[in-house]
RNA sequence: GGCCCCGUAGCUCAGUGGAUAGAGCAACAGCCUUCUAAGCUGUGGGUCACACGUUCGAAUCGUGUCGGGGUCACCA
């Protein structure tokens, strides 16, 4: 139990021991004690006074007194100012947790209950290569399900892939008609890149057929449908639906080149998934789907064949569902997989890791799967975030201000290393570690940079400011727990043979303020690791993990561990020291942060 | 226009009912013969967009106004 519940019980105990009336938790706060003021934790009183009938003073005496008398153990000492009853814990019971826990890896995580719960993340196109809102969705992805893991649920990941419709055909038809049979391979180009490639070459062709015809005097309505490129791209649509061979080949081979592509991108930013689902086999449980919802007057026809819901009595609108030739949208495919998701794996809930952008569109998804009585409707959780934009404005495909991924990636591990060389404390490390430390630095100063900020808000990346390597960032965090371990080799050098005893007995001398807080740091990791689970915010992992690795830093500065005052307080330091390590090291695990043991 | 989100220091962000609103960056002043200075300490910097309301207490809740964004496609 954490220290505030159990704060939060013993007062609830004493209130009615003392008033004879029962409060529940949420009837009055307990919140740390701000610095300025002598106490760890503080009970508000104010919301109590008016249903005890007292005034903040005798409360806060005679709570406190009768706080202090039962849980002599846990508290040392009180203090009241205005209405709030500042309690501080006693030396002791922080000694002991320290002692108990310090080298517990698990620490602050939940055992695993049966709650089952999908996270569906990345979703990419298979057009173009990666880019920087992708990773945002990545990172985002990724870490949700760490931190569910640790809250103790059973997660799978998952990712839908877009691998069919208008925009493959674009690139298919550019390859077809530019590319003399060249390959990633022959060309030693990224398959990803390499097909993204012929995307923005389909544009090119595109935009200069439309100017042609307009320049014959064609309206540019009429000359979007008709340039010759555009009109290809629409057949070999068609042909890829009535799966026709050479089409099915060219969009196999294409999208083989893609996913390749991926793979590497993925492999290299630490992530993959437990299941992969793919539109061009999704979209026809949608159609089914479909089926039966006309069947059961659920929707409607209309004269031009085309399928519809009413959605207006949920304050949405008429949604289509199937387009008058009988093909599908972009919901009817969501439709389909909502269903054998739920059903194929027991889902308790299933994440949708998606921009903001199309908050309508999953409450619209929400909203027919309750129509149609599908009892999973409430467990769909769209976990949406802001946009990322650059400090010149909005990322625009069209006009090449996107950031790509890969290149992102290439430009944060060279920024580690050139960092890195000009400090010069690596002349010992071998060529692969030195690779792999600017790698875990690169990735870091990344995945640190995108998760700090909650997912809702749409952020701006600034280039500067994201391979900047103080304050705020990944590598701060690495530095601290790189300079943990360097302090624990140092000590266990030192005593060679010597069997320094880290379990002994009871804590006499008083603990410094630094370390208290550090402390009670520490012991908060589990509530952190709760609200970031049922917020969906690693977010809050980010900023806790941030804070106490500011707080070592100071402690660092202000004790010496290894040459601590008394052996005793050496043996308090070194647990200290242990536990943040070992607490940093996992809650950058849930960021998906790897971290150094030197740097 | 309807609906949704956002507005906190020069910049990027925390804080969502409690005490004198906090970090990082940027600026300025200090600290390396002592466990890694990718660090630490200090200074300056705020009408929490605005107004009214609820409350013992509001950056936080409600209503309205202004400003920014998203969305309302037979696009995905």
């Amino acid at each position: 139990m954490s220290f505030t519940t159990l704060i939060q019980s013993a007062t609830i105990e004493s209130l009615k021991e003392l008033y004879g009336k029962e409060f529940t938790e949420k009837e009055f706060q307990v919140n740390e004690t701000k610095p300025e003021f002598t106490g760890d934790y503080t009970i508000v009183l104010f919301s109590l006074l008016k249903p005890l009938k007292e005034s903040p003073e005798n409360l806060g005496k005679k709570l406190g007194d009768l706080l202090l008398n039962k849980h002599s153990d846990f508290f040392s000492e009180y203090n009241i100012i205005k209405g709030f009853l500042n309690l501080s814990i006693s030396d002791d019971i922080l000694a002991n947790l320290l002692r108990e826990n310090y080298n517990d890896a698990c620490f602050g995580k939940k055992p695993l209950n049966q709650t089952r719960v999908m996270v569906e993340y990345s979703s990419p196109n298979t057009n173009k290569p990666l880019h920087l809102g992708h990773l945002r969705n990545i990172f985002i992805g990724w870490s949700i399900s760490e931190i569910l893991k640790a809250n103790g649920n059973e997660v799978y990941k998952s990712s839908i892939v877009n691998d069919r419709g208008i925009h493959i055909c674009k690139s298919m038809i550019a390859w077809q008609e530019f590319a003399n049979g060249a390959t990633p391979e022959s060309t030693h180009t990224k398959g990803d890149h390499f097909v993204g490639d012929y995307y923005v070459k389909f544009n090119d062709e595109y935009k200069k057929e439309i100017k042609e015809l307009v320049g014959d005097g064609k309206p540019e309505k009429e000359a979007e449908k008709e340039a010759p490129v555009m009109k290809k791209t629409q057949q070999m649509l068609l042909d890829w639906e009535n799966g026709k061979p050479e089409v099915m080949e060219l969009w196999k081979k294409m999208n083989g080149w893609v996913y390749k592509g991926f793979d590497e991108t993925y492999k290299r930013l630490g992530t993959d998934f437990d299941q992969t689902f793919y539109e061009s086999q999704t979209y026809i449980l949608g159609k089914e789907f479909v089926k039966k919802g006309l069947e059961d007057g659920s929707f409607y026809k209309k004269e031009d064949g085309s399928v519809w819901i009413d959605l207006t009595a949920a304050g949405l609108d008429e949604k289509l569902l199937l387009r008058g030739d009988g093909t599908s949208v972009y919901i009817t495919q969501d439709i389909g997989l909502v269903k054998q998701k739920f059903e194929e794996y027991h889902l308790d809930e299933s994440i949708y890791v998606i921009g903001d952008e199309q908050i309508y569109h999953m409450n619209v998804l929400k909203e027919i799967c309750r129509k149609l009585g599908m009892p999973f409707a409430d467990k769909i959780y769209h976990l949406s975030y802001g946009m990322v934009e650059l400090t010149t404005g909005k990322m625009k495909s069209r006009e090449g201000t996107v950031v790509d991924a890969d290149d992102l990636i290439d430009e944060m591990v060279d920024t580690s290393k050139k960092h890195t060389e000009e400090l010069g404390k690596v002349k010992d490390f071998t060529e692969k570690e030195l690779k792999e430390l600017y790698e875990t630095l690169g990735l870091g100063a990344m995945k640190f940079y995108l998760l700090r900020v909650d997912p809702k808000k749409r952020m701006i990346f600034n280039p500067e400011e994201s391979i900047d390597f103080h304050g705020f960032t990944g590598p701060f965090i690495q530095y601290t727990y790189a300079r943990i371990k360097s302090i624990l080799r140092k000590v266990e050098e030192a005593m060679n043979n010597e069997q320094l005893t880290i379990n002994n007995g009871k804590q006499s001398e008083m603990l410094l303020p630094l370390e208290r807080q550090l402390i009670i740091s520490l012991e908060k990791y589990s509530n952190v690791i709760t609200q970031a689970a049922e917020e969906h915010n690693p977010s809050v992992v980010a900023n806790y993990v941030f804070h106490l690795a500011k707080m070592f830093n100071s402690f660092y500065t202000e004790h010496s561990v290894a040459n601590a005052e008394s052996e005793e307080k050496k043996i308090i330091r070194l647990q200290i020291s242990i536990m943040t390590a070992t607490i940093i090291k996992s809650a950058m695990q849930l960021l998906g942060i790897a971290v150094p043991e030197r740097m």
